[in-house]
DNA sequence: GTTGAGCGTT
């Protein structure tokens, strides 16, 4: 029998009546009649979200077998352009998705002895676990000193690698493993504050930045070299501010992204070759000092650092991985070089740039780099940028997360006004 | 029974 449909393009205005035909079915041509060029229906279901009514050989179909007095949409077949900017709408997001979404973590430097137990009892404090490995040789089933968790709850999983951990006695990591490839979006909640001038301090940048966002850490390196870190707890909020100026103080600062684990200064991945990155040149020698500077946990086989390589104070790791790949000014450079000659100066003489008068590269702006390939590859291993601000360089306005500080001295704390 | 910058036999 006929139905009349209620049908209209324009939620806001009122629905005309188009019959179906005898059989139930409503012809496109039907449709089309009143509303040109239409190529479907869809309504809304019980859940908000729009359902499409199925169309075969130019009739479509009544959802159920029977038109609902609801007020059906007319589609209209998109342009090009609109579906290309409806699919870049899709890409981010997943991408806003991907970014939410809880992964495994890698544990590094767990006590030998360290069971799936262990580990459980010990982070479980931060949330609940969805899955606890400790990595172990198949013939001996001795572990090999590392292990996998992963977190229900990615609000869990930020909070635990946000923080040193000390599990019976060994300062462990935890961070994205390698493997887990792009999901390094998930920590890049940090940004690098450029053109700063020295009467801004840390509490200036969060009272500041905290209107975009809470700010968990502030780090101004000593001494003065005008730039800052701030770090918010949504990365959302911190990729937002990104390739922004705002005045601070009256001072009009540039925001940036702070350079990312696994990439260099133009925000790229590193080659890879035998599965060691490879960097050539002046930024090689200045990263591996980098690479020296984070192992903080001494190196017995060291092997590949032939000569003790000074590096610069109260400069913690995330800073000097910013540094290298946004800042990389001629002084670097020098000292850089020179420690390829075997020749490296001190770098608490070094002079910082001077404020004002040349900014630092920007980011995507090559910066000359002298060809210094006859530099062997180097390892490069970044200590993770959470977990660096929690160090004890530089001035940190915020309180590291509790839990793992065993390393934390009570005159540290007192130096950083903490306690 | 040793070791420590190590990235996952699922």
């Amino acid at each position: 029998m006929v139905q009349y449909i209620q049908v209209t393009d324009d939620e806001n205005e009122e629905p005309i009546e188009i019959p179906s035909e005898e059989d139930g079915t409503l012809l496109l041509s039907t449709l089309a009649g009143q509303f040109p060029n239409a190529c479907g229906l869809k309504y809304r279901n019980q859940s908000g979200g729009f359902r499409g009514i199925r169309l075969s050989d130019g009739r479509l179909h009544p959802p159920d077998n029977t038109w609902k007095a609801c007020v059906y949409l007319v589609v209209y077949p998109k342009d090009a352009k609109q579906k290309e900017e409806d699919e870049e709408e899709d890409e981010s997001q997943k991408l806003k998705k991907a970014e939410k979404k809880c992964s495994d973590l890698i544990v590094l430097g767990l006590p030998w002895k360290s069971t799936e137990d262990d580990l459980r009892n010990y982070f479980s404090k931060f949330g609940e676990l969805l899955l606890v490995q400790v990595k172990r040789d198949q013939k001996t089933n001795q572990s090999k000193g590392y292990g996998f968790i992963r977190f229900g709850n990615y609000e869990d999983q930020i909070k635990c690698m946000n923080v040193r951990h000390n599990i019976d006695g060994r300062w462990c990591d935890v961070t994205i493993p390698n493997s887990n490839e792009g999901a390094h979006k998930l920590i890049s909640r940090k940004v690098f504050i450029a053109r700063c001038t020295e009467d801004i301090t840390a509490d200036d940048l969060k009272n500041y930045f905290c209107q975009f966002g809470e700010v968990v850490d502030v780090f101004i390196p000593k001494p003065f070299r005008s730039f800052a870190f701030v770090t918010f707890s949504d990365p959302d909020v911190a990729h937002s501010l990104c390739g922004e100026d705002h005045i601070v103080k009256g001072v009009s600062v540039h925001v940036s992204y702070a350079a990312p684990k696994g990439t260099d200064r133009f925000g790229e991945k590193k080659a890879q070759q035998n599965g060691q990155v490879v960097q050539k040149g002046a930024a090689g020698a200045y990263t591996q000092l980098v690479n020296h500077h984070t192992n903080w946990q001494p190196h017995k086989n060291n092997h590949q650092y032939p000569k003790p390589i000074p590096f610069p104070p109260n400069m913690p790791p995330h800073e000097m991985n910013a540094v290298s790949f946004n800042l990389f000014n001629s002084a670097m450079m020098a000292a850089a070089q020179a420690m390829l000659q075997g020749q490296a100066g001190n770098w608490a003489h070094m002079a910082p740039p001077p404020p004002q008068v040349a900014p630092p590269p920007q980011a995507g702006v090559p910066v000359s780099v002298p060809d210094t390939s006859q530099a062997a590859p180097v390892h490069v291993s970044y200590a993770p940028p959470q977990s660096s601000s929690a160090w004890g360089w530089g001035h940190h306005t915020t309180e590291p997360q509790p839990g793992s500080y065993a390393g934390w001295t009570q005159s540290n704390r007192q130096q950083q006004g903490w306690s």
